[in-house]
DNA sequence: CTTCTCGATGGCAACGTTGTCAAGCGGCTT
DNA sequence: AAGCCGCTTGACAACGTTGCCATCGAGAAG
């Protein structure tokens, strides 16, 4: 590879002034400028980063760790999927910024050992930040990474390290206000397990925003559907779901905890002969392409925003690497919208009914 | 951070005995490393990976373009997201050989510009080898990335360029053998277009299989269900399964082009009153578990082996960058195995039937 | 005892780049 | 004419590391 003194020689100039051209500095006058850059062309000179960084200490690069690579395809339930789209979000801001992201794999979920090694190889390329992104909403303890600028996404420490997470609580809300606002009135929740961090925000969200619209407690059922861990086993909704829908008054909406979760529940409702969204609608959580377009009929559900995630939280190293002023809270949330898809149908207060 | 000096001054040693040590270099004595591994460890010092490369020309850098990132999640079929498997063989390859990923994007399938940019960065970085993943089995023309070694996956060139390519001939033709042992003489390939390298691979080895197997050419149908992007639109599917299904002597075995494609097929089978596996038997392609492992009954399929993909043509960079010997032929195809779960039936010949 | 060998360690240059400082050279002001 | 200014260009050191060679001391061989 040609290196800035044969761009200096072929041009007939002092290696210096080829740095000029390079950098683009001024005061350099445009004939010798052509001059330059055309021996740059013809010698597809690129400037040797490792001397660049050593002269002036800036690598240009990001470093990011995250399962989600090796998660994905093992688990291809949206909450490991998605946090693809946090690195897709990444990438795209990285780049932006003119940086370029070295992506490192933390294999099993951020297996410590494993993320301090990954640590190591930031630390002697130099990077000048770090990235980690957790496969789902997540409470972590990291190694620490010296002074390098960090952030994680769809995850935070006890540390006070900026984090960018899906804004679990409000999300939930707008999917349920969108039921009440369709006119449901008894709503269950087949949601997720406690121990995680989105099914205990949802459920508060449900229940908040259901007492809120003055729906009584009654009327908003509440089921754990999935067990352990997250999307790996829903033995327990088909259970849930014929035991909320037996009662004497059956919820008209289902909520699930995530669009997987829906699409496995469509057998039991047809089982039942219940119809969807003619004798009860039904949310999904997640906004999955590949199940909501495909289901019959489309399936309404809440986004999450894991690009906008990915794309805040790159943005935010970059400022941070940059030296520019921080929000005073390091945690920050992003919620999802309500995607309409035909799953959710108006609920007329059925008229009075005779006692048979 | 701290540099070789600093670490030289507190273990009382000189720089170039530091050096040693942290190369693993014999003839230090063991007290003598002892003491420089404890300074070590005492300021976190990690060599400076920019002033090595400019010492001994070795980034330990490999670098990846990939759409895979970009378009999975805009596109969750199959065909697109598979890539990611690519990007995660690679991963754990390239750990393996002790080097580092350096992950981009080109966004838009592969933007000429957009790629010969991320070149350039990649040059100024020093890679030492180029990874490029298709999104789907293609054939591609990249700008040339001077002398650095490349290897493309999922693809292939007219250059010559080492390829990693899924073997989608003898994938397929694994698939009919599967369906021949099970007793299956009426098979109908429902398949992807023709304007795509496995569409055409395919349905060339399934008229192969039949044809060695006996079959008659009015017992292969072969529909085309896809149209112009690969899994983007299944419209023809609907028509060309009531088309294939109507006849006098109608399939026994359904060969879909992939899993999706299946997925979208059930709805129309059940309503022309079809079980699965009972009338007839189906199989998909690309061993998409969300698709198979959901479906009633789950989904018999072939798999694409992406994982492996990714993993053989990172070692073979590798080994293109260690300048050891390499196979003759530039093209290495990698087949997929049948995964066999409950979608496939024995087909057992009717016993002659009295004509009415 | 001298010479040789060998293991352990250190000194120094070089890698490619940019910041600092200085110099050359017109033209303009006094 | 002398001095000054601004624009353009160049010389040189320094960044952190490793390869090459030198040095030093201890023990072996003569």
């Amino acid at each position: 590879m040609a290196t800035i003194h044969d761009v200096a020689r072929l041009a007939g100039v002092s290696i210096k002034t080829v740095s000029r051209v390079v950098n683009g500095e001024a005061s350099v006058r445009e004939a010798t400028r052509a001059r330059v850059s055309h021996a740059i062309e013809q010698l597809g000179y690129r400037p040797h980063s490792g001397a660049r960084l050593m002269r002036g200490g800036k690598s240009g690069l990001v470093g990011m760790i995250t399962g989600a690579i090796s998660t994905a395809p093992a688990r291809p339930w949206t909450a490991g999927l998605s946090a693809i789209h946090i690195v897709r979000g990444v990438q795209q801001a990285i780049r932006e910024a003119g940086m370029t992201l070295i992506l490192a794999d933390a294999g099993t979920d951020g297996d410590p050992e494993e993320v301090a090694s990954l640590l190591r190889t930031f630390a002697a390329h130099r990077v000048e930040g770090i990235l980690y992104a957790a496969e789902f909403h997540q409470q972590v303890a990291l190694p620490v990474a010296g002074d390098t600028p960090m952030v994680l996404a769809n995850c935070f420490d006890s540390r006070g390290t900026p984090a960018i997470v899906p804004d679990d609580y409000e999300s939930q809300k707008r999917a349920v206000a969108h039921l009440l606002a369709a006119g449901h009135r008894r709503i269950a929740l087949l949601g997720l397990q406690q121990e995680i961090i989105a099914g205990r925000l949802r459920h508060q969200a449900f229940v908040d925003t259901c007492t809120a619209a003055g729906i009584p407690p009654a009327d908003m059922a509440h089921r754990i559907a999935a067990s352990h861990r997250p999307g790996v086993d829903f033995g327990p909704l088909d259970g849930a779901l014929r035991d909320v829908l037996s009662g004497p008054s059956p919820p008209t909406a289902l909520l699930f905890g995530n669009d997987l979760m829906a699409m496995k529940a469509l057998p039991t409702l047809a089982d039942l002969g219940i119809g969807v969204p003619h004798d009860v609608s039904a949310m999904g959580y997640d906004d999955d392409p590949a199940i909501c377009e495909t289901l019959m009929p489309p399936l309404t559900t809440v986004s999450l925003p894991y690009l906008e995630i990915g794309r805040i939280a790159a943005r935010r190293l970059v400022a941070m690497i940059r030296r520019q002023p921080q929000p005073a809270d390091p945690i920050q949330r992003v919620a999802g919208d309500v995607v309409v898809r035909g799953s959710v149908a108006r609920w007329h207060q059925p008229t009075l009914q005779p006692t048979p």
